[in-house]
DNA sequence: ACCTGTCAAGTCTGG
DNA sequence: CCAGACTTGACAGGT
């Protein structure tokens, strides 16, 4: 089976290439102009949609096809004080030659709206806010002219009191969701609340695909994966895309929630060995604190381990 | 050049 | 009912 890896939103190595810089309320609030506001914050569009491209060529460079925008590409996009700004036809020849670029080199991409982003809340207008921050997602993608294979990985929300009623509210929010929205959000266990069964069997009703997160399914189930992973990685039969994975360590014993700087080789290889019995290629996105220079590290390591083969930089076979 | 408190947004816990 | 934790990169003001 191939695997292919990829990195979150900004890089360790090339320096000075924030993809999310950004201008606080406050800051924009002081200027009176409406068109100096516009113009300060196309500025800063504009700054990271370059620095994006920046990224891509770097992950070019070191075959890595697999990568996740950052979700703050436009400052303030979802607040009010932007509504009046329409920064998609404002920037359009921007983000057309970010997407031709990703086409062209058959990058996956994807996204990961805030913790802010809750379809089942309880509260009305948590859920309006979501709408639109998922939106403003799909906007940047369609953009950049990327289809349906470019995904927004969303997490079931908040307990609310009951687990059980929170699934249904879940279930009956995503069901109301315009079709655009729908086809584009996957899904993925949390830490704490919703594990590996409670997410796949959502994914399996509304019939979305899944994302496995083994970290966070190593704090919340504690259970083996291994008569899970065949069910999970089926949930993405009908899309034309690899299952993906994320892929983090815990920082220590204390914070083991917390993401640590680099992957743990072991922890990854025995995973490999659960996931050969299924023998089918992944994708895996590596959250670590140090991004891109924790996928060259795993790499490194990876070199050095009996039965893998390298194919590229970003790649291997096992 | 470096340091620190603050930032749009939600939820949960504990007092 | 309210304060603080959670978690995270970057801003902005100060030294």
């Amino acid at each position: 089976m191939k695997i292919k890896f990829g990195y979150v939103a900004m890089s360790m190595v090339v320096k000075d290439c924030s993809p999310s810089k950004t201008i606080t309320l406050k800051n924009l609030l002081k200027i009176e102009e409406p068109e100096a506001r516009i113009s300060r914050l196309r500025r800063i569009t504009k700054t990271n949609i370059n620095n994006t491209q920046r990224l891509l060529y770097h992950n070019k460079a070191h075959d890595i096809n697999i990568y996740r925008l950052t979700s703050k590409l436009v400052p303030l996009a979802t607040h009010d004080v932007t509504k009046d700004w329409d920064w998609v036809k404002d920037l359009r020849d921007d983000f057309k030659p970010l997407g031709d670029y990703c086409k062209k080199n058959n990058f996956r991409i994807s996204a990961h709206p805030d913790h802010f982003t809750l379809l089942n809340s309880p509260r009305e207008e948590v859920f309006e806010a979501s709408i639109k921050d998922l939106e403003y997602h799909h906007n940047i993608f369609e953009s950049m002219g990327l289809d349906k294979r470019a995904k927004l990985v969303l997490h079931i929300g908040g307990r609310y009191k009951s687990k059980e009623v929170s699934v249904q509210r879940f279930m009956e929010k995503f069901s109301s969701l315009p079709e655009h929205l729908k086809e584009r959000i996957i899904l993925e266990n949390d830490d704490k609340t919703y594990n590996t069964m409670d997410v796949l069997e959502i994914c399996k009703k509304v019939n979305v695909p899944m994302v496995l997160d083994i970290h966070h399914h190593w704090c919340n189930n504690k259970g083996d994966i291994i008569t899970l992973l065949e069910p999970i990685f089926n949930t993405w039969n009908k899309e034309g895309l690899p299952p993906k994975i994320h892929l983090s360590s815990p920082k220590n014993e204390k914070n083991y929630r917390s993401h640590a700087d680099n992957i743990k080789t072991e922890f990854f290889i025995e995973f490999l060995n659960k996931a050969k019995e299924i023998n089918r290629d992944f994708d895996v996105m590596i959250e670590a604190k140090n991004k891109d220079l924790a996928l060259f590290n795993l790499m490194k390591d990876l070199k050095k381990t009996k039965d893998i083969r390298i194919i590229n930089q970003a790649e291997i076979e096992y």
